[in-house]
DNA sequence: CTCTTCTGAGTAATCGTTTACTCATTATTA
DNA sequence: TAATAATGAGTAAACGATTACTCAGAAGAG
């Protein structure tokens, strides 16, 4: 118990270092150094950064020139943990590669940005694995929000607010705790199917991937309630991977077998392309004896030869919307609409002319 | 002086928050609070988790059971700011959309995740404010590091490793402190130069965008390289955006002034499909009149009818050397080579049948 | 002139980790 | 058996911000 008695005698005031570290630290610039050199207290300077609480005109005018001649970079790691979230969000997509995909996530990350929030960008290649692994990180990185695009399954995770874009999770119901924004897919079909239908096409068939989401049922609701109305037969053809070469090889088989569409539905580009290419090898011109439609306006629809007519999406409304509703709930907490269903409509080309 | 008196009685060991928001975050669940409901310390749950330091067997058993249990996530936020980096790399891109920067981004990506690194995406959409206002946020997040993909100007920036893939910087000079990673272009433009030589063009204009950037001179050079070796005049045309319709009209106006080249060098797959579009319109056939080339093999090139032969970059490659040579730098502090150049090979499909 | 209000600014606790010290217990060695 | 080494685990000081309190002095009110 005399211990106390030795601390008493000598250095106890002088900061010393347990850690070691420090002495190489010292020199790192925090708001500690920009208030020294400032002749005030770091409470000050937050308060000039964050612009709140008092100050007067000259103290803010001196703590921003130490901040500029220093190029002091206020630490956000430090603000993140004392506030307990990052401002930053999550976006977690099957494939950047896919164009739709690419714009949904510029126009994400730009309004994002405008917001002063940072994107960070989870590439799942379509594997649940890495979808789990991409959500424990973002947990551990306390994110403001996560967005899914086109995102399989709905996962109820507490403490981030969470936004499907683009697809409705397929175990989504109505009443859970997250946002949905998605385009109205049904519209989109029977949009199709619709001109086909105006430019004289009376043996329509829809050419989809093997897809069994929603967003193709949609698609596919469409084009049948289109047909239906006009009393056609509303037939189908199912690809097994969305390619082209797959697509070419399905037209081929289905024509080789005897029938002969005069109008194809595609539920994508990439599709309508394939169906192009395998008709042609068949000596078959678009849009002469076959007309044709893709989806999602991709930059392929517009320097295909021939172009090609495509169903639109407005992926800046949608990415819009997504940010919207996502700040809301983070910042003000408003939970008033939580699903979305964006319009769309037509880009007539050369494959229905 | 008498509140010292007061103090004492009663409740002082009570943990008094002096905050408020203390009540709310009583229940958060942090790494105390699986270190109480394990019997340890937060020392041991710490040892635990990053596996360093000493623990026995069953210490770590129930260490993990109760992380399970309680869903705990680690704070990464905590974490970072306590060893001073992030594990975050900001990627700087001009635009997300163009296929050939997605692929990067996408394979720098993944490559990241890998060593358990997240991936902040920042699209200037070719601002240079814009740019700024991204590197200031990312040192405010004192990231690990950043990526230019395509970037022009070259910032010393203390601190933070830099890494220039896809583009040499216009102010960079070799020894400066950064990383750059490009890819051959002037064998790029000497091998579809090479190409259409080899089979039998004669006449050979280059097509670029108005870029005056190293690359686009490097494919320049390249180009003119092959057609001096066989004594071949070396022409060039410039189209001022790089767009398909911009450079339909330029093929249009050239040829319509009198030149009839029978082959072109372009230094895009876009610009290769404006051309053949501009061909098109003056009823002249691609390949049998005119061989074309493009360059970066894009999915167009692959779809586009007539398939596009074009000069194929690694994205994988670059993207691997990207990260390989950042967390080089970053863990190791290794610094030897600064400077790769990445092969390029020709794919030759239909438009130089 | 005294009492109250306002203003500008400082002090110190807190966010959730990591880790340099430290210290009991057990092995191990002489 | 005694000295030494190895093991497992705890204590508490950082990391860099924010902000609830606090307070001195100026301004205003009575």
């Amino acid at each position: 118990m005399e211990a106390g008695l030795e601390g008493r005698n000598g250095e106890e005031s002088r900061p010393v270092m347990k850690d070691g570290r420090t002495i190489a630290m010292r020199d790192r610039i925090n708001i500690k150094t920009i208030a020294e050199k400032a002749g005030v207290s770091v409470a000050t300077v937050s308060r000039v950064i964050n612009q709140n609480g008092r100050f007067s005109a000259e103290t803010e005018a001196m703590v921003r020139r130490v901040m500029e001649e220093m190029d002091y970079h206020p630490n956000t790691i430090a603000k993140s943990l004392r506030e307990n979230h990052s401002r930053i969000i999550g976006v977690i997509v099957p494939d950047i590669m896919n164009a739709h995909f690419a714009g949904l996530v510029l126009e994400i990350e730009k309004n994002l940005f405008r917001h002063a929030y940072s994107t960070v960008i989870c590439n799942t290649n379509e594997s649940d694995a890495l979808e789990r692994k991409h959500i424990d990180t973002l947990l551990s990185q306390r994110v403001s929000g996560i967005v899914f695009i086109s995102g399989k399954r709905h996962y109820s995770l507490d403490d981030v607010t969470v936004v499907y874009v683009d697809r409705r999770p397929d175990n989504y119901e109505i009443d859970d705790d997250c946002v949905v924004i998605e385009s109205d897919n049904e519209s989109g079909g029977y949009l199709a199917a619709r001109c086909l239908i105006d430019k004289g096409c009376r043996n329509i068939t829809m050419l989809y991937a093997n897809n069994t989401d929603h967003n193709q049922k949609m698609r596919i609701a469409g084009y049948e309630r289109a047909l239906r109305e006009q009393a056609l037969a509303a037939r189908t053809i199912c690809v097994d991977t969305i390619t082209a070469v797959a697509a070419a090889e399905k037209i081929r088989e289905y024509i080789r077998a005897g029938s002969r569409p005069d109008g194809l539905v595609c539920t994508t580009d990439i599709l309508a392309i394939g169906a192009m290419i395998g008709l042609r090898e068949l000596g078959i011109r678009v849009p002469q004896e076959v007309r044709i439609t893709g989806y999602d306006d991709s930059m392929l629809a517009a320097l295909y030869n021939p172009t090609i007519t495509s169903v639109r999406q407005s992926i800046e409304d949608m990415a819009q919307k997504t940010v919207d509703s996502l700040l809301e709930r983070i910042d003000g907490g408003g939970k008033e609409r939580a699903h979305h269903v964006l319009p769309v409509h037509l880009v007539e080309r050369e494959t229905t002319k």
